[in-house]
DNA sequence: CGCGTAATTGAAAAGTATCAACACTGGTGG
DNA sequence: CCACCAGTGTTGATACTTTTCAATTACGCG
């Protein structure tokens, strides 16, 4: 499912344009850009402004498995902010993409001094801790099928924006797996 | 494995003794005891003083699914203080533990005026989601051997504080397939 | 048209769940 | 002291699900 943060996106919206500064500037992506590198040092909070992402790890066996597909308002980078470590995933643009850039150093500033941005910051972790553990526990309990039941009603045009293959490591399966279980549920 | 969090436990430690008024209370549990329970309200933010607790989510379709085990210093009802929704999973002691707990309204307070506890709040919300999100990934990329062996090599006694219906839960396995596995990598 | 990428499919192999039967353990009461 | 019981763990046989791998088709674009 692609991930969504309207709120937040408003706030930086507003909060660019009351602060002129070069501290949140705009930044442009094309289609299979990377724009956070996996195990690399991160400078940056962005926030996207249009556009999707994919998230996703990829294995020491070679998989690469999709942690979430990130849309308009969603945020990354500020994990690696927080804890100061290197990213555990990667960001790739899987269209044109367009984000809000915040320095790291501004963004733990604004932690500290902004009360409605942190409020802002701990939602937006708690919800994305709930969606990840939710849609885990869901796809290891549940069988194939009915997991690919649940995206499709989710986002019912997730398979005409994103690839199988993407589809498929977003589900930890095989492209092969999912095509025989679309066959058996679409006619 | 069991999750901990000792600078949290530290701070609210030296918290609790500065500040000798009841916000912070301390409570025991016995071994099979819900502290927290499924799709309920909660009223409070829980840090673990001793012993270990299991989070896990029962599915519709009955199956239960362990999300993490809870050690010293690890906190939980504090995504549902945070977005005012009900608990998405249930805690359970597994043995003996004592928490403190705190009132949600007192931890709201704490997050917008004690600097320190906010960020050990976002350290421990930041960590959590790297955590599950990198787990989840190895999961579903792996085969139940490596999984197996993971686990293993990240906590060598779980197999004996824990029983093994949990363990395969954790794993999102049957105890059959466990049970097989384990008898594949012990000789 | 021809090339590269993505999508599709079949058949065999590997992995996992299901289910029922059996073993082990500690506690209880006759 | 033994029989019984409940909970937990173990195991084998079978059915089902998913992966693997290779071959084929479809599509977009210079």
């Amino acid at each position: 499912m692609i991930r969504k943060n309207a709120d937040l996106l408003q706030y930086i919206t507003e909060k660019l344009l009351k602060e002129s500064e070069d501290t949140i500037i705009a930044q442009s992506f094309s289609s299979g850009e990377k724009i956070v590198d996996q195990k690399k040092r991160v400078f940056s909070v962005y926030i996207i402004k249009s556009g999707i992402t994919k998230c996703y790890l990829t294995e020491d066996n070679g998989v690469d498995f999709i942690q979430e597909f990130f849309g308009e308002g969603e945020i990354f980078g500020e994990l690696e902010a927080i804890n100061g470590e290197v990213s555990f995933c990667c960001i790739e643009a899987i269209n044109a993409v367009e984000v809000y850039k915040i320095e790291a150093s501004y963004f733990d500033q604004l932690l500290e001094k902004d009360i409605t941005f942190n409020k802002h910051i701990l939602k937006a972790l708690s919800k994305k801790l709930t969606y990840t553990a939710v849609r885990h526990a869901y796809n290891q309990s549940h069988t194939l099928e009915d997991n690919l039941l649940r995206l499709i009603h989710q986002f019912p045009t997730l398979i005409d924006e994103i690839s199988k293959q993407d589809i498929a490591n977003y589900l930890g399966i095989t492209p092969r797996s999912l095509n025989r279980v679309l066959s058996t549920i679409k006619p």
